[in-house]
DNA sequence: GGAAATTTCCTCAAAATTGTCGTAAATTCC
DNA sequence: GGAATTTACGACAATTTTGAGGAAATTTCC
């Protein structure tokens, strides 16, 4: 499976196209303007972006030419007019492929795939091995990738942290209790104090508070456990 | 697939070069000067090389001078007037065909052809049990060669540091554990201690670091293992 | 065989993570 | 509302993991 980001802030076209493109087996991740896209991109790179041209505050050419100060991030652009084409070749920052809006989103796909092909990452690289990757609303759990995802945005978890929130996640809306939690992260062999856990869960909250003020979705039960929010 | 150097300090010429000779099927590596131009193509010769005549410290016609001294490396020389091509000519340094600038992308391919077949190097020689050139971003790892290159530089790595940075390289941003490099790089019933990984990584990196200082696509991922990442 | 290169392992220091504690806040029960 | 219990949070200490340098062991190459 690859990961693909589009960046647009048309939001029909976005959630038109992650619907596409989800349905293609990719893993979409979608973002509405240039700088939290260049953020996000630099820090947890996917496989490959889609960069609509116009767009506002930092469009898809200056995004580009700074991500390219550091990346070479596959990437295929969208544009409008053939004129804009003309000015994104002419300018020369490295785009891997053009297409013109309005088109089909097979051929998107087409180009999306043979860009990957030509970098060499092409979808068939997944191995057998590969754990699933998790996705709950707005949360995106890779454990290959060992990368969390809150909005698109990227959230850095040590091991036991991503192991909890994991485990949480994993079933929505049932609860879990400090032991359970206990038992996925550690061995079966090491005990530690229940108030542990809690930290844990309160480092979680903290991280999550940064890219989201009102995080709520990690859900404290009085008495019993902690439960991951199915309605986020 | 032949490999091809570009040697010229016209950024956007290079780029546009190599956008059209990698869709070619050319496995291509650009220099901006001279100097540079000169120790990798030494170290670490392509199957041919497209030399800019006019660049700033050291020229191509220099830079070929002292290329022949230890190598025979089919040379195409790009120049703006036609004075200077008989320069080149005057001067008998050696190479194996001139093109005068601007010139068609499509003619300039034709002659490269062209030499590449009177070198005996053709693209067509290229044997089916050739091991896949990884590419990713600046570094490129040919595994038939065992070379590896950084911008195009060369950095010598042992056989077991070239098999672990290959095994990153192959998906980046996956994470591989310690274990899971060690089975890259060992036979099965050879067991080493998991410190002995990190000790690689740590000369992967500093070899790296010689040719860059900001070297940081390998990535140290705490107590899970470490990732490859193309964002640099 | 001997030199050079490579690999492994060791120690110490630095960095990141984890566990614990005190206190404040929240929840439940009466 | 008030007491008892449970949880959240910040701060700090303890622990774990990793990086750097280098010594010793091993392999490779003359």
């Amino acid at each position: 499976m690859s990961t693909l980001a589009i960046v647009d802030d048309d939001e029909n076209i976005v959630e038109s196209l992650r619907m596409f493109f989800e349905k293609e087996g990719y893993q979409v991740r979608t973002y509405h303007d240039g700088e939290t896209a260049l953020k996000a991109l630099t820090e947890i790179p996917p496989d490959i972006a889609i960069l609509d041209v116009k767009m506002p505050r930092m469009d898809g050419m200056e995004l580009l030419r700074r991500l390219r100060q550091t990346s070479d991030l596959p990437t295929i652009f969208l544009t409008s007019k053939d004129e804009e084409i003309d000015e994104v070749i002419g300018f020369n920052i490295g785009a891997d492929d053009f297409v013109r809006k309005p088109c089909s989103n097979r051929l998107l796909a087409e180009r999306v795939k043979a860009v990957l092909r030509r970098a060499g990452r092409s979808t068939d690289t997944t191995e057998k091995d590969d754990k699933k990757i998790l996705m709950r609303g707005r949360l995106t759990l890779d454990p290959n990738r060992h990368t969390c995802l809150w909005d698109g945005k990227p959230v850095h978890l040590t091991v036991t942290e991503f192991l909890m929130l994991h485990s949480l996640a994993e079933r929505p809306g049932y609860v879990k209790s400090r032991n359970q939690l206990m038992d996925t992260a550690y061995e079966d062999d090491i005990y530690v104090d229940e108030r542990t856990i809690d930290s844990h869960i309160k480092r979680l909250r903290k991280k999550f508070r940064v890219v989201d003020e009102n995080f709520d979705a990690v859900e404290t039960l009085y008495g019993v456990g902690y439960r991951y929010n199915t309605t986020v």
